[in-house]
RNA sequence: GCCGAAGUGGUGGAAUUGGUAGACGCGCUGCGUUCAGGGCGCAGUGAGGGUAACCUCGUGGGGGUUCGAGUCCCCCCUUCGGCACCA
């Protein structure tokens, strides 16, 4: 059927990530990563119903309750796996310069996603607590006007001060409600300035000044260091705080135009420092240096880069995916399969769907956990969890290079020869999933020398969605226009050539059947140039054209043989803008018709040239046509075996040109005129036009503006 | 809130990167072919005014630069996408 709707693979280079000889070699990439210490187990916080027993999706989870029993959600901590992608954080970052094609907005969402902060961490000591609290801030030049610290609700600390203090039941209730409000998204939504004082005070390690000690939820334990110095007077979300609680406000930081704290807002710009003790008077950039330095000399405080990148938890309790190759044995601990060993086989005697219970179905199966352990040879069981199929995604287009060897995951040789990729395309979508795990992965093989270029993707183009009455067209919505219903009145080529006609290819488009008529309607013309002229083109064209032997109407047509090559060429390589390189075809096409209108011969080279490069050039877009057309134009070989039509730049230009008369900026007359006529003459023939004559009545103009072969401005 | 993209006829979209706004297609109107429909062909089709030649206005809104702005600069509005209490 695809070839049938004129759509050629290479199916001797089909993957299915599904298939053991392809996740076999997902799983030594598991392998290679854990070798390397960049796979690693840890607990990570899932939504857990209490009362069904049961890990909840956070779609689940409404207002903080179970969707289904209504009962309080509860953060359970279960072990996953993770890829330490923050790894790569800085190269993943740093080389978005290199991608220079790329689409901006990908490398600025890419950017946005990994978010790199430089700050300085700093240690704030708690009265009555053992051990001290660190923070992090990349405003250390405003600590004098740090007046309180904010730790986060699931801070270490926080469980410390609470144990003894008399307000356990009452905290403890606190947070578990802030925690439901975070799992349901309800922190997202309504982001409130809550907190509670912990009834103790920190040492500001500037000013030597005890500060109250607040939790709040609006500090987060997975950014930082799950503790921030509060800056009202030039921290917004502090403001608000301090107003709400009436802690003070000092404002530490003045702008050169007076910008400064107000009643209402905080100011976060730049300034100079006031209120700062020594370092009063300096600029910003000097004052975050300089304190930085300062609480280095004193041990208080360490310069420190923070990413809003996280890494990459890879464990999910479904069927299809790779298992993941690693060993839990009482004795032992985690053991990864060896080798030799791989690949772990999905276990077939399991139902695949995904369960209720949180567990994977492929724990379901005894054949599939016990194990003997690889090191001991003790009873041991298998881990029970797929990967994520983003990993089997993060380096297929390594291994269409060779897709059938059984040695390796990929051959070095030929990757390096072929890759990176040069063109890849896919839906905006992918930005940030698809396009950075890919990209860190092809980093990680990199490091490791199992390749040698550092980006998958050397240009990426983001292709837009076909729309159907304003909404995407897709299956699950329904609004799917079957190809069929185009394909069989009108064939497989009217329907590629609308979709390449309808719209930029990078944007969104709306389908339109009766704009796909138009195409089908322009194939007929072009099948009717031959009908029409089948006695003039049953030979191939293949002779040499002499330009001065053609008469006025065939020189034109010749040139416009070429200007369309040189259109369509360039806009099919420069941005895959088919839409207009089809519309210049459909130009060409209306050119050759009206050269027969005005007694053209068909016979005549410049027809026949034009229509031989007509259906060249449509060839890759509507290959049926074109090659059906090739062969009654007497080819023996496919057109897919001929060169593209090459422009000839002395014939892409007219011979002349609608010389535009402008008075004031306004057009008043036109005059065909030959290209190239020299500026002087040009101002000459506009000057002596009888309109313009007429509307200078005898005035001498004030300046008078020639543009070659477009305009003349007469301004008066 | 922050970041990004985009606003052009009834409609999908063009515009040589500061130089004829609306190419090409769809739709619509009229005419021809036809019993009719379809198909095909011809002509017209941004708005307003004028018998006409022509004139005025017009690229989300308002300013600006320029002989000249859809295009460049400033402010604002709308839509879509991403991130979102990230310290």
């Amino acid at each position: 059927q695809f070839h049938h709707w004129g759509v050629v693979y290479d199916w001797t280079r089909e993957v299915a990530s599904c298939e053991p000889e392809y996740y076999r070699w997902t799983q030594w990439l598991f392998l290679e990563l854990y070798r390397a210490g960049l796979a690693y187990r840890k607990a990570a916080s899932v939504n857990w119903c209490p009362k069904d027993k049961t890990v909840l999706a956070n779609e689940q989870v409404v207002d903080g309750r179970c969707e289904r029993c209504g009962t309080e959600i509860e953060e359970r901590h279960l072990d996953q796996w993770f890829f330490r992608i923050t790894a790569f954080a800085d190269a993943l970052l740093d080389d978005l310069g290199t991608l220079a094609d790329w689409p901006e907005r990908v490398v600025t969402m890419q950017k946005n996603w990994i978010d790199k902060s430089v700050g300085v961490e700093i240690e704030f000591e708690i009265q009555g607590a053992s051990h001290s609290v660190n923070v992090f801030t990349t405003r250390p030049d405003t600590i004098f006007g740090a007046t309180f610290l904010v730790l986060s609700p699931n801070h270490p600390m926080v469980e410390n001060l609470i144990a003894g203090s008399g307000r356990e039941t009452e905290l403890r209730s606190v947070i578990s409600r802030w925690t439901a409000d975070r799992l349901s998204g309800k922190a997202r939504t309504e982001p409130s300035k809550e907190g509670v004082f912990l009834d103790t005070h920190a040492i500001n390690p500037m000013t030597r000044e005890p500060v109250p000690v607040y939790m709040a939820p609006y500090v987060l334990m997975e950014y930082g260091s799950g503790a921030i110095m509060a800056v009202p007077a030039h921290d917004q979300r502090d403001f608000e705080f301090a107003t709400r609680y009436g802690l003070p406000i000092r404002e530490v930081v003045r702008s050169a135009n007076g910008a400064t704290t107000l009643p209402t807002s905080s100011y976060s710009g730049d300034g100079t420092l006031i209120n700062s003790g020594a370092f009063d008077g300096l600029g910003q950039g000097e004052a975050f240096a300089k304190i930085a330095a300062q609480l280095e000399r004193d041990g208080k405080g360490k310069r420190r880069v923070h990413y809003r990148l996280r890494d990459w938890l890879i464990s999910r309790q479904r069927y299809w995916g790779a298992p993941i190759p690693m060993i839990h044995c009482p004795k032992c601990g985690v053991v990864p399969v060896p080798d030799d060993q791989l690949p772990v086989r999905l276990p077939d005697d399991v139902d695949f769907h995904p369960r209720g219970d949180g567990k994977s179905p492929l724990a379901t199966s005894d054949a599939f956990r016990t194990v003997a352990c690889p090191t001991c040879g003790g009873a041991a069981e298998r881990d029970t969890d797929t990967m994520d199929t983003f990993v089997d995604s993060s380096w297929y287009f390594l291994r269409y290079l060779s897709p059938r060897d059984d040695r390796v995951a990929f051959r070095k040789d030929v990757c390096d020869a072929w890759l990176p990729v040069d063109q890849y395309i896919g839906g905006v979508e992918h930005a940030i999933l698809h396009l950075l795990y890919a990209r860190f992965i092809v980093k990680f093989l990199h490091s490791r020398g199992h390749v040698s270029f550092a980006e998958p993707f050397a240009r990426l183009f983001t292709q837009g969605m076909v729309c159907k009455n304003g909404i995407k067209m897709s299956k699950s919505k329904g609004n799917v226009v079957p190809p069929d219903t185009i394909i069989t009145p009108m064939g497989a080529d009217t329907m590629r050539l609308y979709i390449l006609f309808c719209g930029p290819p990078e944007r969104d488009t709306e389908w339109n059947d009766e704009a796909v008529e138009g195409c089908y309607r322009f194939l007929n013309r072009v099948w009717r140039h031959f009908e029409a002229n089948a006695h003039a083109l049953a030979k191939p064209f293949a002779e040499s054209i002499d330009p001065t032997a053609l008469d006025d109407a065939e020189r034109a047509l010749f040139r416009k043989t070429h200007q369309t090559i040189a259109r369509v060429v360039a806009d099919v390589n420069d941005h895959f803008h088919f839409n207009t390189a089809i519309s210049a075809l459909m130009e060409l096409s209306n050119a050759m018709d009206d050269f027969m209108t005005a007694g053209g011969r068909a016979a005549s080279a410049a027809f026949r040239f034009a229509f031989d490069v007509l259906i060249r050039l449509l060839a890759p877009m509507t290959p049926h046509l074109s090659e059906e057309l090739w062969e009654r134009t007497g080819h023996g070989r496919s057109i897919f075996s001929a060169a593209l039509p090459v422009a000839d730049p002395a014939y892409t230009r007219d011979e002349s040109f609608d010389l535009v008369i402008q008075v004031n900026s306004k057009i008043r007359a036109r005059e065909t005129v030959p290209a190239d006529t020299d500026a002087e003459r040009m101002k000459a023939i506009a000057m002596a036009h009888p309109r313009i004559q007429e509307i200078l009545e005898g005035r001498t103009p004030k300046r008078v503006v020639v543009i070659q072969n477009r305009l003349v401005n007469i301004v008066i």
